[in-house]
DNA sequence: TTGTACGCGTTATCAC
DNA sequence: GTGATAACGCGTACAA
């Protein structure tokens, strides 16, 4: 098979008797052309197979159609739903999406984000949490003219700069519901240490037991890491401990399955011997027994958002979406305490 | 701040007093190249913080340095995993990573991977399951010159093009494992119609019952769609069929935590009452209760190697990957039939 | 070992 | 409306 794409504009000036500038014309649909040449030059186009070279177009706009998802996030389902939030919201356009990850801890993290960037170029790329809270990194994409967005639990830069979701009052909410239907002894399975979503979803947490007038006891907070094996311990911890919370709030759905685990090792039956709440509404959620009650966290729409930002013009600020706030979504793994 | 990658090397070559052609060989790394000259062009180069232009070098050297995958995956474990794989097999070098969703159903996919080859023309494309077995998205990308690599459960290219999972040789271990432990009936969750990796799962169960002379019932298969509704779906089936298998295969981990969630509806407890068996090894499978049985599925290590196809040069074929094999890996949702 | 001149395929300027 | 001509920034023959 013939190869596509061999043919350049200037074949096409040469066959179609025109210039170079009135093909790139066509190609870009300008208005100041006679519809006759148009039509002449498309037939043209057609015949020979061209399209246009997209390198030598970034090279002469300055700019290639690329943007890029930067993180440090081994969680599957949400990188996926950032990538498919991202998709979103370039469809229908020319950008295409990249993705680069990097490590956290490595102390090359900076020169790890200052080759990727100065090796591709990407026109814009959104930072998501965890490394979205690094402002040097930020200011890094700054630095090589990198449009950038920061995706996290709290404004950390100017509104064109960041996407955020509100984890704190959802968290409050949750919380507020487990007290609602009784329970008292409600402990926190926090998330890692140093980040924001954390932070936030903690004091969501204390917020909610303190406008209740319920006391936080030391042994009700069990760190942990996101992970699901974290949840496992804290979850064991929690249940072991000398006093046992009736509920638990669990900062993220993957710790919530393993405190379910950890439940079912100590032969504890959930929601009867323990509630739990859990955070972000992953689809894994609806599929462990019993259904997570849990507060969704719109990452797609937040991704979406943040592509949209990112492609939008200086002047075209992209209508806002409204719809970023997180919700409780209320399914069987809490009910009232048990008697006593 | 200034504004990096803004000095061409023109400037560089000014500043050096030398000529374009020796910052090009510095940059380059040619050995033809007094250590004298280097140094000095080398501290200009850092002096005024110059970077290449990665876009004019593509353009110059006709070829970009980007890999694509491209999918109509929705499996975010498969996906993610995926990405790892390829990323491992560019690591260290200059090529990025983009990802392009298209739509399987969608009478436009050829027109959807056409737009996405002539926007972004990547150097190589990796085509992932259920795609991959689509002859003309192959030559689709072959007629734009761009280098692709086929993820399947069948060679249905030529080797260069291709990166094979044997899937029906772990399933027959896996079916057979249930046969050694008791089980004779044992049923079948299929994988959807058309694709090759459930039509090979199911060859390697048939073969498995055959060989231990067991007969393979109609209400032994029930049609699934990889997805945990399906899983559920089939497992209640099966379980409310006139007979009850003792065990069973699913064809993926997803749809297997939809029969133990199905099992649980209906009373059941696994492995007691119904052993399961999955496919996939994704991190789900160890993080439900029990911990699930299944095969593992070599993903990470294919796509490295379906990476390292493309990037290497024509003569130089990558080491074969010897690892590719998957296996059966025992935890806890199988045991022997209950007595009767 | 280094430099000159030109090509890569497109868009932008500015005159016609 | 249209067309020469010059960027855009880098790589490569070929010459020196």
């Amino acid at each position: 098979m013939t190869q596509r794409g061999n043919s350049t504009i200037n074949d096409v000036a040469r066959l179609a008797k025109v210039s170079k500038k009135t093909v790139s014309r066509v190609i870009n649909k300008s208005s100041l052309l006679s519809e006759k040449t148009r039509q002449h030059v498309e037939k043209v186009i057609e015949e020979i197979g061209y399209v246009p070279n997209p390198q030598a177009r970034a090279l002469a706009l300055r700019r290639n159609f690329v943007i890029a998802v930067i993180h440090d996030n081994p969680n599957a389902q949400f990188l996926v739903s950032v990538q498919k939030g991202i998709l979103e919201g370039i469809k229908g356009t020319e950008f295409g999406l990249m993705v680069q990850p990097v490590d956290r801890n490595s102390p090359t993290i900076e020169k790890e984000i200052k080759d990727f960037l100065e090796r591709q170029r990407p026109y814009g790329v959104v930072l998501l949490p965890p490394i979205s809270d690094n402002d040097a990194l930020a200011e890094l994409c700054a630095s090589y003219g990198t449009r950038y967005v920061r995706m996290a639990s709290v404004e950390l830069d100017t509104p064109e700069h960041m996407v955020t979701s509100n984890d704190r009052a959802p968290v409050h909410e949750a919380v507020s519901y487990l007290i609602e239907v009784g329970h008292k002894k409600i402990a926190l399975v926090e998330g890692p240490k140093g980040f924001i979503s954390a932070a936030e979803r903690r004091a969501g947490y204390e917020q909610a037991m303190a406008d209740a007038g319920l006391e936080v006891e030391p042994w009700m907070i069990e760190p942990g890491s996101y992970t699901f094996e974290s949840g496992v311990t804290a979850g064991l911890a929690l249940l072991d401990g000398k006093t046992r919370p009736t509920a638990v709030f669990v900062s993220n759905d993957e710790m919530a399955i393993g405190v379910m685990i950890a439940a079912r090792r100590r032969g504890i039956e959930i929601p009867r011997g323990l509630s739990i709440v859990g955070f972000d509404d992953t689809p894994l959620s609806s599929h462990v027994w019993p259904a997570l009650t849990t507060v969704h966290w719109p990452i797609v729409d937040m991704a979406r958002s943040a592509a949209l930002k990112l492609i939008s013009g200086p002047g075209e600020i992209p209508i806002e979406e409204t719809s970023l706030s997180s919700s409780l979504i209320k399914r069987d793994s809490v009910v009232g305490p048990p008697e006593n």
